[in-house]
DNA sequence: CATGAATGAGTTTTCATTCAT
DNA sequence: AATGAATGAAAACTCATTCAT
């Protein structure tokens, strides 16, 4: 997904060369600028003159690792939602059940949103501009976000079956428990301070678990 | 909020002049094919000229009647809030409790958004913005907007006070139930077909109504 | 041809509005500023700019009356062309005989470049880039030169079959035609001063007409 | 001409080292892949990239053996031209009379424009852009051309004064040769089939024969 | 000698806004 | 009031040339 212009070392089996140590750190530089602009100004305001500065390469250096505009934003966003992913699963995946797994899974990614606020900004926009075009192409971005909602559908179907919580449509759950969650992740990135993360990750968690518990849950 | 350029007729107490009732025609018209633009294509993508030709007028004649791109963007951003915020008091206040306020409101929302899909579009671009928008300048559209959670909360404040409901922060849920109303109503405006609007809505409902429900509730 | 943009006037019965006016002077003095740089400094390195300020308009002006810098270039040259097109066949119509429609042909040209050297540089730019140009396409611009040749063409299949001339594939004389005007105007439009018009028009017509001649002439 | 770098080897007077070889062969293959790119894509078009690429060396390399991208383009087109007049000069000298130097002449060159097609099109862009060019300099392209074209004016000076051919302005004719010998040649290449190269050439001395012969010639 | 990463000047095109008619 | 021609700032992208390794 990264790959563009991988410049792979021309020696594949050894340590990688000086030279593709330059390449990495290059393409990380400027990943991380364009994160940030794009973050700050959307997409259509950002200027490539602006990430190059940011990385502190010349303008023309930021075609000699990404194609285009469009590409190096897609790479940004790309390697973002890989990371939020791996954050995503483990926190499912480590928890024994969904009464852990909730609670994980907000945390999880409203620490990730936190740690990341511009990535955040350019994700909200993305999800934005996903609904704002006219046709629901089912974009690259909309898959791996996809990928994420079906890894909490998964545990919520589980949860089901085993009668942890009430029969609901998992899919219709996972996507309610997105949506808290980015709401909340939204309001903790906003508010510079006086925002109590514990205490509103706790309330969502609890608003989700009561509203799923099976009747016989106490 | 809609006088900014009010135009009004220099005979305020009697009835419109001719004048008056163009110029109102001219104002209404450019809002509405404003929204349809801005809902298509962006805030930064869409043109004046667009808009000036879906009103059919010419490019100049917008700038009689509003001042700047921002400002025609920001007219149809307020009138779509306001229409939005009658509908939703409308839904609240004729609720009898927060059990019935709920539905109603998760539910005239949507309504709405599905009636206006390129509203819709500019307001989910419009809370995007809002995020991206590194600081959090309390702008006019955040004030709308937290009118709206507003309502809400006043409504679950009381529904607490009732013991209706368990004992809750009424900003959280109200917050909580906005954002799930949102995600809610994306899905319903994004899938032409096949999107239960009143099964999801019931869902919505169910799982809040039961993720507040006080414990001593069935 | 030329009628991209034609701004008609919406009285087409009636004479040109002022605006009309306006329209058809900026078309024009755009394409004769077109002819001028495109002449000096051929397609690629003349810029918008330059034409713009020639026909002492802003840059942006130039594009609401050519699309493209490669639009207003097909016009500039289409436009020479045809004015050229005009006179050639007058003079060959003119002519009673083909012994008078060569020199007319070769004079009425050679003229013609030497009244628009700019556009004679466009030409030839343009000849050498149907050759260069590795597909033979049959561009818009060669099928205008070949309706060119054709009348040669015609008027020397007349020739033979009236045995003015000796049997000759007319195709290939009046290329050959065609091919010494050229060069024979290329060295009138070069050369500042010094150039005998008249003496070379009449060389080069003694020499395609003894060649053509049939064997019993003089 | 070919000396503008010559890397002379610093045993002036002994065999050329190892290193003299490989510059010689660098030399000569970014020349030849100068030719293919700049007959191809044009000078403005043409980049040092594609260039370097196609002779199989590092785009700095190309550096190394010409200074810019005019000095690689000058010392293209001088490569062929040299080639060109060798064949010219041969042809010439070896008719033994001007009636048979005249298609040695035409076919000659039509010949070796065929074998080298990307060279004929970078001389006809070079021809062309000398006549483009504003300023008649005289080029080290001109003086070569003139060269050649001075070659067949002495043949026809000589047939004059031996009255193999009428009294006619020797430059004059050469001209007339030349431009005649262009053209058919530029047709020659354009047309990847049907194209008779031995008819045409006839056609085209004949015409130059009966043209230029003698009064009293047959 | 050879390399290819880095540079930044330069070009086309778009569009919000103004203003003369 | 209405028009739409004119403006020019801004932005993505290319490529000849340089230079550290």
């Amino acid at each position: 997904m990264h790959g563009h212009h991988s410049h792979q070392s021309r020696h594949p089996q050894h340590r990688p060369t000086k030279a593709d140590v330059i390449t990495e750190y290059r393409r990380n530089a400027l990943l991380h600028a364009a994160v940030q602009v794009f973050g700050e100004h959307g997409f259509d305001c950002a200027t490539m003159e602006q990430i190059a500065q940011r990385a502190d390469v010349a303008k023309g250096t930021t075609y000699l690792y990404y194609r285009s505009k469009q590409s190096i934003y897609d790479a940004a966003l790309s390697h973002g939602l890989a990371e939020l992913d791996e954050r995503t699963r483990d926190a499912i995946d480590r928890a024994p059940n969904l009464r852990d797994a909730i609670p994980a899974f907000v945390t999880a990614r409203a620490q990730y949103f936190l740690e990341h606020r511009d990535f955040f900004r350019m994700y909200v926009a993305a999800v934005a501009r996903q609904i704002t075009s006219a046709k629901p192409r089912a974009s690259e971005f909309q898959a791996l976000v996809d990928r994420q909602i079906g890894r909490l559908e998964q545990a919520i179907a589980k949860a089901v079956a085993r009668r942890e919580i009430r029969h609901v449509d998992p899919a219709s759950a996972a996507q309610a428990i997105f949506d808290l969650t980015r709401g909340f992740a939204a309001r903790a990135v906003m508010s510079d301070t006086g925002f109590d993360l514990q205490r509103e990750a706790a309330f969502v968690s609890a608003l989700v678990w009561k509203g799923l518990a099976s009747a016989r849950s106490k």
